[in-house]
DNA sequence: GTAACTACACCGACCAGTCGGTACATTTAC
DNA sequence: GTAAATGTACCGACTGGTCGGTGTAGTTAC
């Protein structure tokens, strides 16, 4: 998965070798370039939210809407997650059928039904470790590493809840 | 500026036509497409970054890190950026060269030589106007008007300074 | 007269998608 | 049991279209 072009400059020829099959045979197995990388957009997502349920450490139904926030907001600032999958996934903005599995995700674990005092710190803490992916994808984060894990803790504490 | 696949996506012809030049004229302006990107960069972020100013109501000179931070995450987070734009430029991420721009914003706007305690809010408040940004661009945010306002506010006190 | 174009034809690289064909395993028919 | 038919996985040459870029002759504005 090199492609520094991101998911949209990934081109059939690149993606057969990368996998090891022709053109053909990749061809064969993705009707076309959209649902190739429909694919990998899930595949990657699919990824992700099992580290999610790996960081919740129980059931997803049990969970609270601050322990799921926290562990999107570890999950995606963590080591976990590569860069370079980030990168490549940026492109997904352009394309609506790619959005669909994000958006899927987004609800599942941010979505909450009585949203208290609580959730606008959920909701940021959210959205800077989303703003942290996007900085360290496009390389413009250069935070020191002392700096980013006060950083990161900070967004822990924000999902964390009530107190502060 | 229509082009819905973002900066990347954009034909010369397109951008002629857009323009309501020609192919041509086009061309005489801009040597290279990735000059042409470029030149679209950083007239947006020139943009953004008059907004700041205006925001921050005073000399640049004479503002602290914590009101430049403010008016950062304001233009970001406000009504002043069109959505639209923010959708073609993430594109930029994939080059190098059209980086650049963004990291001389960031560099002047957000670096400060003595970090205080403060300083991981402020962090905390331009990752979650990114983050704020990122979302409205790929039409994830869903949030209604009363909560994003609670959000813009939450990031506006976050940038704020120490008390919490 | 020169800078700033327009209009238009064209080239070459790149790339998604097509298509004829191969190899091989499994099933069906007798 | 074996021959024919079917299905699945795959190859790689080719096609058709797109797009960045070139070239050139003519036009407008100052």
């Amino acid at each position: 998965m090199a492609g520094r072009r991101g998911i949209g400059g990934l081109t059939l020829d690149a993606a057969a070798q990368e996998a090891g099959v022709s053109k053909g045979g990749l061809v064969y197995h993705f009707a076309s370039k959209e649902q190739l990388m429909l694919a990998v957009v899930e595949h990657l997502i699919a990824g992700w939210e099992q580290a999610m349920l790996t960081e919740l450490g129980k059931p997803f139904d049990e969970a609270t809407a601050a322990e799921r926030v926290r562990a999107y907001t570890r999950v995606i600032t963590g080591l976990t997650t590569s860069r370079a999958d980030l990168a490549i996934l940026i492109d997904s903005v352009h394309e609506e059928s790619l959005l669909e599995p994000w958006r899927g995700l987004l609800r599942r674990w941010l979505e909450e039904a009585p949203p208290d005092v609580s959730a606008v710190d959920r909701a940021v803490a959210r959205l800077a470790a989303d703003g942290l992916w996007l900085a360290d994808a496009s390389d413009t984060s250069n935070y020191d590493a002392d700096m980013r894990a006060a950083i990161t803790a900070r967004i822990d504490r924000l999902a964390e809840g009530p107190a502060l």
